[in-house]
DNA sequence: GCTATACTGTGAACGTCTTCACACTGTGCT
DNA sequence: AGCACAGTGTGAAGACGTTCACAGTATAGC
C-alpha cells in the first residue's frame, strides 16, 4: 500500500500547518518549498516530498498559502470536531489542559478524569473533571477515540486498559512506562526524561568537540 | 566515524536504564535481551544491537543487571553532576521542575529564569527563580551547558540566543517554533501539539480500519 | 567429559526515510 | 511570440536504522 502516512510525516505536516497558519495570518499568499523548509527546520526536498502526500500542487511561484493550508487541514483534521479525554489532572495534565483549551476547535479536550476528590467536580478551562470511575461509561458513551494519560507510572497501565476497552485507539502517554496495548491502538510516548537526557548528553558531547578534546568515539 | 550514538539510540538507552533501575531495585540480578525488549517495547535484536554501543557483555544467561546498569550510566551520565537551567516558569516549566526535582542527582535543574515579578525570587522545589536579565551571567558563570526553554513562542528565539551565547550547547525546547541555532547546538524539540495530533490522527485511522471501512489509502 | 541447551554478538539483508538531480511547467521579460 | 528563469514533481540513489539468522560461547545436565 503506497502513500501510507508515516509517523514522522504526520509530525512534520503538523509543523508545516503551524507555520502556514502564521503566514496566512500575516496575509502572505504564497510560499516556496525552501521557505517552508527553513521555517520548519527541514530540507526543501523533504517539504516537497511531504507535500506530495497531501496532493497539493504548486507552481513555479511556489504554493498558494491558503490552498496548502487547506489541503493539510483536510488531511490532518477530522471531518468533524474530535473529542479527547485527559486522565490525570496533575501538573502535566493541567498544563496540557490550559494550553490546548480552545486552541484547536477540531481537537478538543472535552473531559478529564482523576481520582483525587480535590480535583473531581471542578471545571478547568471549560473542561469538567470527573471521577475516574466514570471513565468507561463516558468515553464509550461519547465515542471518544483519543486520550491523554498523565497519571503516575504505576496507574498508567490500568488506565490504558480501561481506555482501550472503552474504545480509545490513540493514546498520548506521559507516564514513564511502555504501555502494553493491542497493535490496533496507537501509543505516542512522550518521554520527557529521555528528551532532557538527550539534550544534556549532546550538550556535553558538543562542548567537548568544541574544545577539540580528542576523546572517545562519541 | 563508527559507533556514533544516534538520537534514537540515546532515547532507547534512557528507557533501558529506567527499566534496569527498577529491576535492580527489585533485587533482580540477571536480565535477558528479550526481557528488556518486552519492557522497553522494542525487539530483542534491537536491544542487543543497542547494547553493543555500551560495550556491555552478556553471557548465555543474559546480562548482569547491575553491570549493565553501570555500563549504561557510565555512557549516559555525566562524570560529575550536570546543571540544567530552566527558562520560563509557567505551566510547563513548573511541571517539569516538580518532576525532575531530586530525581536524577547527576542531572539537576539548579536554576530557573523568568521575567514575571510574581515568580522571580521564589524557590520552587529547591530551585531559585532569577530574573531573566541575570541569565547570561549566571549560565556562563556556572558553566551550564544544557537548558530547557518553556517560554511563550515569541520569546523563545531570543532566549535561545542568550543561552547559546552564554555557552549552552543542548536545549530542550517546548515552544512551538523551530529555533535557529548554530549546528554546534543540539536542539530537542518537544512538540506536544504534534504528539497529540499524531495520537488523534492514528486513533481515527485505526478505528476506521477496525470497522472495515474501505476508505482512502490512509 | 561430553552433549544438549540457551543466549549473546554480529555480518548481512532488508526496509524505510531522506536527499539528489533533473525533467517539466508556468511566468515574466524583451 | 519566444526565450530565460524559477520552482515544482518525482524517479533513482543514498543513508540510515531495524531485523534476520546463525556462528560462537558459556552453562547445565548426565
Ligand atoms: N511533570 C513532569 O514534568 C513529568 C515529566 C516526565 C514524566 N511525567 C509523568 O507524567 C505523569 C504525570 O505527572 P505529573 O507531574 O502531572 O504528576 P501529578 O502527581 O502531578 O499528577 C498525577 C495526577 O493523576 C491523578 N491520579 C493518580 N492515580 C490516578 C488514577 N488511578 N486514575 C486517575 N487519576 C489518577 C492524581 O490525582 C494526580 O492529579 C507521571 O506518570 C509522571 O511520571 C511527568
Ligand atoms: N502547556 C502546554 O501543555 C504546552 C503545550 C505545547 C506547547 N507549549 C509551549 O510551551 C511554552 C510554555 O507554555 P506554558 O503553558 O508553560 O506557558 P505559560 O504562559 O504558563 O508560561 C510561560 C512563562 O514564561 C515566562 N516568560 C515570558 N516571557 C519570558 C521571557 N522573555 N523570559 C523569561 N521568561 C518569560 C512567563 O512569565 C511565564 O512564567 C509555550 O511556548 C507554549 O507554547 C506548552
Amino acid at each position: 500500500m503506497p502513500n501510507t502516512l508515516s509517523d514522522n510525516a504526520i509530525a512534520r505536516l503538523s509543523v508545516y500547518r503551524r507555520v502556514l497558519t502564521e503566514m496566512h495570518r500575516d496575509s502572505r499568499t504564497s510560499v516556496r518549498s525552501d521557505d517552508l523548509a527553513a521555517a520548519a527546520g527541514v530540507t526543501a526536498s523533504q517539504v516537497r516530498r511531504d507535500l506530495m502526500l497531501v496532493r497539493a500542487l504548486g507552481t513555479n511561484k511556489g504554493y498558494d498559502t491558503a490552498d496548502l493550508l487547506g489541503a493539510i487541514e483536510k488531511l490532518m483534521d477530522p471531518p468533524e470536531p474530535q473529542e479527547v479525554a485527559l486522565v490525570g489532572v496533575g501538573n502535566i495534565g493541567t498544563a496540557v489542559l490550559s494550553y490546548f483549551a480552545g486552541r484547536r476547535p477540531m481537537l478538543d479536550i472535552t473531559v478529564a478524569f482523576d481520582n483525587d476528590p480535590a480535583v473531581i467536580g471542578r471545571t478547568l478551562h471549560g473542561c469538567p473533571c470527573l471521577p475516574v470511575t466514570d471513565l468507561a461509561e463516558v468515553v464509550a458513551g461519547r465515542n471518544i477515540r483519543a486520550a491523554i494519560i498523565a497519571v503516575p507510572a504505576d496507574a498508567a497501565q490500568k488506565v490504558a486498559e480501561a481506555l482501550v476497552s472503552a474504545g480509545v485507539r490513540g493514546i498520548m502517554n506521559f507516564a514513564p512506562v511502555r504501555l502494553r496495548a493491542p497493535r490496533s491502538v496507537y501509543v505516542e510516548n512522550v518521554d520527557l526524561t529521555g528528551s532532557l537526557e538527550k539534550a544534556a548528553f549532546f550538550a556535553r558531547q558538543r562542548s567537548q568537540k568544541e574544545q577539540g578534546q580528542t576523546g572517545y568515539a562519541y
